[in-house]
DNA sequence: TACAAACTACGAAACTTTTCGTTGTTTTAT
DNA sequence: ATAAAACAACGAAAAGTTTCGTAGTTTGTA
């Protein structure tokens, strides 16, 4: 079952990611920081998550704690796949053409591309 | 004004990027073929998409000509920058790295995108 | 001429996503 | 022991997206 995370969804495990498991409270507050949000907006919005299997509940304290059920690199792989499908018509590196493309990179960055090209060159 | 396309339109932009300036009959065609599809379906979308301005239409016809505002590439840019915001913390190069590590390039691709870093590292 | 085919326009149903108010319970502080 | 604060649950409104039926007009054809 794959469950591509809604615009809010996203928004709600990026914080996920950051802060690692956390009360409705804990998120809301750092939502709301950013972007004005109502309490029971994010609690609905993590409920709904946790019946999509987007995140777990653990229920033990009164406040229930949310985690992201799977790691933010999993979910990023999925949204790039799903993109480079839409929008892309399967061509990854053409993604990646766009994505290097579109902002200036640092050296460090350049020169991590590159050993990943390395890498990939050696193991075909 | 930045309008993003939601994903029926993006699949119609797909079509009119590859066909050109296209009646509706034509996109319900090519777009009905892969995905059973209502003619006036295709009809309100590209109406819809005209209102915001993600085509233009020449009514000198009878049969309405429908063209993609801006150019493939251009829009394709726009998505790549908006998931790097929405789900890469503003990286790029994240993405980028994402997308090669997704799929298995051809060597011809991976020579592409190591001219695309020289003439970065270049231009810094 | 008149019937069918090819079109556009438009409203609205069907879905999906987002937002929030209200209710009721448990905990904390006075 | 009360009152206020902190919670979860839930329903439903609001907003956004997708789909299509119906009506009405123009064009092609028998």
């Amino acid at each position: 079952m794959e469950t591509r995370p809604t615009n809010s969804e996203l928004e709600i495990l990026t914080v996920l990611w950051r802060r690692g498991p956390s009360s409705v409270r804990e998120v809301h507050e750092e939502l709301n920081a950013r972007k004005q949000t109502g309490y029971t907006t994010v609690l609905k919005l993590l409920q709904i998550m946790a019946e999509k299997g987007l995140v777990t509940r653990d229920e033990e304290s009164r406040a229930h704690i949310y985690t992201a059920k799977s790691a933010q690199s999993e979910t990023q792989t999925n949204l790039v796949q799903d993109l480079v499908e839409r929008a892309f018509g399967g061509s990854a590196h053409q993604l990646a053409m766009h994505a290097l493309g579109s902002k200036k990179a640092s050296p460090e960055e350049l020169a991590e591309i590159r050993r990943l090209l390395d890498e990939m060159e050696k193991g075909s």
